[in-house]
DNA sequence: TGGTGTTTGTTACAATATAACATTTCAATT
DNA sequence: AATTGAAATGTTATATTGTAACAAACACCA
């Protein structure tokens, strides 16, 4: 499945979260860090759906499994699951997303269907490479990125010209 | 002066403010709204420097101009500076920083320093025709986007490299 | 000059995030 | 098994950022 709307089309999420989690744990495995249950628990609630998750509604959702959970609990375990990369912090939201490119190190694009309010993570080798020559331009040095773009996803366009079933 | 760096290379700033208050003034008339007071004061706080400001420290630099001033004041002038297109919401710093193009609706591209804290807004329209591209493919339609970058600007990379006066 | 929409004042609070220190866990050694 | 040292978590408190809601003042125009 690579098509153009691959996470904002219908499709069997079961996949994506166990594809997450399973690679989240591998590397952590190889990287000597702990894939510890909270840390477990937090990105596979990030992982319920392509939504971009905020932290207060993580420390509500973790409750039932952590009795104890308390905001440090929430944002020490998104602080390390971005260290690790596995997620992304929407800056544009305050709230945080599934990485869905575990193994490479690419910058992100964000596209964030304000309809369906999935978050579509996209590579744009063209975008970056031009992004690239800017800095060039400006003599400037780019350590990180943030490049989310608030708009109507494919999937909500194409729903949205389909007539009501009566 | 329109070399690539222009607003983090030493400039008379007098010359931002002063442009940056004249074209809100007009654009305002034009527009049949009111650049009230406040908002006249905020913008000016923000054009104070090429920071990024925050909106709790634009409350405090304003409190001996306007005595009232309270959260909601500020969040008003900003919500109308932004609504007008003066200034910038920093999304991944949560503050906000004047807008140096005022005249045409250009989306920005921000390269943020972390060593002097300037902000650069660029137009790169390369990058805007790649992420328009981007968009195509993916079915998107883009409303609104934040483009941050965060580094180390030209200046600074630059002093970095001139050794000390003794 | 009266009415209407805009702006501001004011109080209260919601939402997001971090600091600081105590305690526990857990794996790697002795 | 006991030791121990680092990592992780518990806990309390607070800092920071942002809104809601309603009242009062103001500006504009019929």
């Amino acid at each position: 499945m690579t098509d153009s709307t691959e996470h904002t089309a219908p499709h069997n999420h079961s996949v994506c979260i166990h594809t997450a989690l399973t690679t989240a744990s591998q590397l952590c495995a190889e990287r000597g860090v702990q894939l510890t249950a909270i840390r477990q628990q937090v990105l596979e609630l990030i992982w319920a759906n392509h939504h971009a998750v905020k932290a207060y509604d993580l420390l509500e959702r973790i409750k039932p499994l952590q009795s104890a959970a308390k905001p440090a609990t929430i944002y020490r375990a998104l602080d390390f699951l971005r260290e690790q990369g596995f997620i992304h912090r929407v800056e544009s939201l305050n709230a945080f997303v599934g990485c869905n490119d575990l193994k490479s190190a690419h910058e992100q694009l964000l596209l964030i269907c304000k309809q369906c309010e999935n978050v579509e993570e996209r590579h744009a080798d063209s975008v970056m490479q031009a992004l690239t020559q800017e800095f060039v331009l400006a003599g400037f040095t780019a350590h990180h990125q943030a490049i989310e773009i608030h708009g109507i996803c494919a999937t909500c366009t194409q729903s949205n010209h389909i007539p009501q079933l009566a």
